[in-house]
DNA sequence: ATAATAGTGTCTGTAAGACATTATCAA
DNA sequence: TTGATAATGTCTTACAGACACTATTAT
């Protein structure tokens, strides 16, 4: 006998908005919880996926019109209770893209709710959200995960101000520069300047190229 | 139409023997890979368990027969290729225990491998175990994971030893009893020494009652 | 010049590691 | 007393944070 536990997955996608996390919803077309906004997922496809990560991948770009560059597991949520349609395990993932590329996807059932306004959703999503606030805070501290965050070009105030949205505190600025020197994960973008007013406008930087999609860890943190 | 994926639960049980990481290995009664050892899983029982942790706890017991205090989940490896029987997804969790716990349950079919000696192993296991071990270095260096490895009582020159077979460097005395110290998680078991020879008896330690089966983080690294 | 922010130099306090000293046991 | 390990005291160095100073722009 084919088992009959239902096999999903589910992204929590992260942006930030209005100085904020804000994570991805989207009206669920069908039952259970019909017209409630979710985290976007959906049944693992035997056919059509390798592995569930491409489950993942193949939701976020059909369901939402998007092609996160970083993309990285969670953790499985499992039970009897938690999908009302019975046993169920989900493989959860999250991903981290800057706010233009939520915009520019334009998707009619999708809406970014602030991370404290979220409070109930459908099945444990409301755990899954702040389980994936635990791991950013974590990798935020000693890694170049908040630079996914940041779109193409950033200045260095910019991306302080990305981490500090992430950890929920302020930063040191000569320390924090330390760290992202130490880091070596940007360069600067030769001869433009951000010129937001009147004051000494920014260097532009950008991710090195091999870390538009790919994690850079230190030893020790912030 | 019900899914036929292969929804199971494998489980990294590490132990220290001869001073070095030892995995617990399980010479499998059934097909696939029938007779070679590979790491403790079965199949998910939606109606024993409640949760896929109950799965590998169930596991533990039943083909190994040991109840772990400490059971974490690591990731879930999943695919159409890393079984032959088709479509897989299989939550792995990882435990810790003392050697004594593991030679107690005398199970005949298992036997412990050097993490170093495991080569080729069914599945996508000797990934598996690789991952593990990468987990506990990093969690090693700013929680009290290794001392589940540690028996009920313990001393210190035994415990910085514990720490640096999961670390696989030495590491320095004072810094390794002020973290200790600092991270509270340990009490002395008044006039009790360690005798092992002849020269000056250690005292001996235990875990606090509430970290029995519970991590406990610092900020800060060893 | 002024206001505002960007970027950097320097000092200080803290914490980690190295080293040395004292303690405690058996033989 | 000696040899071996346990436990702790102290010095040195490295690094994170605080602060201040310089740089650069528009008005």
């Amino acid at each position: 006998m084919k088992s009959s536990i239902i096999q999903t997955i589910d992204v929590v996608l992260l942006t930030i908005k209005n100085s904020t996390l804000h994570v991805a919803l989207l009206k669920r077309e069908n039952p259970p919880f019909q017209d409630h906004y979710a985290l976007p997922g959906g049944y693992v496809h035997e056919q059509e996926d390798n592995d569930c990560l491409d489950s993942a991948l193949r939701v976020l770009k059909t369901k939402m019109g998007i092609r996160p560059p970083y993309l990285e597991q969670l953790e499985t949520f499992s039970g009897k209770y938690r999908d009302p349609r019975g046993w169920s395990v989900s493989v959860v993932y999250f991903a981290l893209v800057p706010l233009e590329v939520i915009e520019a996807a334009n998707t009619p059932l999708a809406s970014l709710a602030d991370i404290d306004d979220v409070k109930e959703l459908p099945f444990d999503h409301a755990e899954i959200i702040k389980t994936t606030i635990s791991r950013i805070r974590n990798k935020a501290q000693y890694s170049s995960l908040p630079c996914f965050l940041a779109g193409e070009t950033f200045t260095l105030p910019a991306l302080q101000k990305i981490y500090e949205i992430c950890l929920n505190e302020k930063l040191n600025k000569v320390s924090f520069r330390r760290k992202i020197a130490e880091m070596d994960v940007i360069e600067e973008v030769a001869g433009q300047l951000s010129r937001q007013g009147a004051y000494r406008p920014a260097k532009i930087y950008k991710l090195k190229s091999p870390y538009l999609d790919k994690l850079k860890t230190l030893e020790s943190g912030l």
